[in-house]
DNA sequence: TGTACATCAGTGAACGCGCGTTCACTGATGTAC
DNA sequence: TGTACATCAGTGAACGCGCGTTCACTGATGTAC
C-alpha cells in the first residue's frame, strides 16, 4: 500500500541507519538485502523503491556512517583525546558504530566507483581533522595521513587477533607511539 | 580415477598455492570452491577429498601465505629496507602475493577459530621480525607493534583510495614517519 | 469541503544464479600373493 | 616378476539455500475537480 511522504522518508532513513551499522559489523558482502530491510521493519522489495540497488544503498549508508562517526569524533579537542577515543577498547568492540576505514577498508578496492569515492572522502576528512589538531602546520597533512594509518591499522589488528592481551597491547602501543612526548 | 601419491600431493600443493593468492586478491568470502579448485586445474569435489571443507583449506592457505610472504620479507636487513619494501607501490599493487594482514585483516574477526589463530600468529611473527630490526631493545615489541600497525593501515588505505596521488602520499607519509631520524 | 481517481511506497511470489557440501561412481595406483 | 584385487583421489550430478533483482499487485495518499 501507499505510504505518506513523511512515512516514506522515515522508512528510507531507517534503512540507511540500519545499513550503516550492519555493513560495518558484517562487511559489505556479508549482509543481504533481506537483512538490511528487515532490520528497518520492511520487506526486501522496499529497498528497490527507495534505492534502486544494494550498491546505491551501500554508497549512501557509507556516507551516513562517515558523517555520524566523524560527528562523534569531532568533540575531541586535542590529538591526545582523539587518539585515545579512537584506540579505546570501546571503539574496538563496537565496529557497527565506529570508523568506516577500519571496518571496511579491506573490502573497498573491490567495490564500485561510488563506494570507493565515498571512502576516499572519508580518508581525506580524517586527514584534515587530524591535521587541524596537529601543532606544527608544515607538512601537517602528510603527518596526519601517517597518524590515520597507524590508528586504522591498530584498530584492524586489535579486532582481528584472538588474544585479548595482545589486542590491548596493540591499542596501547599505537597510542604510545602517537602521543609520546619526544616525537610530537 | 585414482592418482599416484606424488600426484595427489602436487595437486594439494597447487590448490593451496592458488588459494593463498585468490583469498588475498578477492577476500575469503569472495572466492568460491569452484574458483579455488579450477585455478589448480581440478574439479570442486577434489577440495573435499583433500581438505574436508573450504574453511580448512582457508586456514592452510593462510599459513602458506604467511610463510611465503614472510620469507620474501626476510631478506630485508634493516628496518628502513623492510619498511621501504612493505610500503612500495609494487606491494600495494600485488595483494595476491603480499601481506596477509593488510589483505584480509578486516574479514578475520568474523572467521572461525583456526583462521583467527593463524592470523594471530602472523601478527606475532611480524612483530618479532620488526623488533629484531629495531636498535634499542627495551620495549622493542611494543614499538614493533605500532610500526606494524602503521604499515598495515597505510597499505590498506593506499589500496582502498581511488586517487593514485593520494595513494602514493599515504605510502610516502607512513614511510617518512617510520624512518625519520629524530624519533626512533 | 466532499468526491473521484491517479499516484506510487511497499508487498510477496518468482526469476536465475552461485554458493558449500554430499555422494555414487570411476579407474589408475598400490598391495598381497 | 606377473596376476588379482582392494584402495582411494578425483569426477560430476545433485542437494538445499540464500543471494540480488524483477514484477504484478495492493491500497492509502495526494490531487483535481
Amino acid at each position: 500500500m501507499r505510504v505518506s511522504k513523511k512515512q516514506a522518508a522515515e522508512n528510507r532513513a531507517r534503512i540507511v541507519t540500519a545499513a550503516a551499522r550492519l555493513f560495518r559489523e558484517r562487511g559489505l558482502s556479508g549482509v543481504g538485502v533481506d537483512a538490511l530491510t528487515h532490520a528497518a521493519g520492511l520487506s526486501h522489495g522496499s529497498l528497490y523503491s527507495q534505492f534502486g540497488s544494494k550498491e546505491h544503498l551501500a554508497a549512501e549508508a557509507l556516507g551516513h556512517a562517515l558523517a555520524t562517526s566523524a560527528e562523534r569524533m569531532d568533540s575531541a579537542r586535542t590529538l591526545e583525546e582523539y587518539v585515545s577515543r579512537y584506540l579505546s577498547p570501546a571503539h574496538r568492540d563496537r565496529p557497527g558504530e565506529g570508523c568506516v576505514m577500519a571496518a571496511l577498508g579491506g573490502e573497498i578496492p573491490r567495490q564500485g566507483a561510488a563506494i570507493r569515492s565515498e571512502f576516499t572522502d572519508a580518508v581525506r576528512a580524517a586527514m584534515q581533522r587530524i591535521a587541524a589538531l596537529t601543532p606544527n602546520a608544515e607538512e601537517a597533512d602528510d603527518s596526519a595521513l601517517a597518524i590515520v594509518a597507524t590508528m586504522v591499522g591498530a584498530l584492524t589488528l586489535a579486532r582481528a587477533v584472538d588474544d585479548p592481551v595482545l589486542s590491548d597491547r596493540i591499542l596501547a602501543a599505537a597510542h604510545e607511539r602517537l602521543t609520546a612526548r619526544p616525537d610530537r
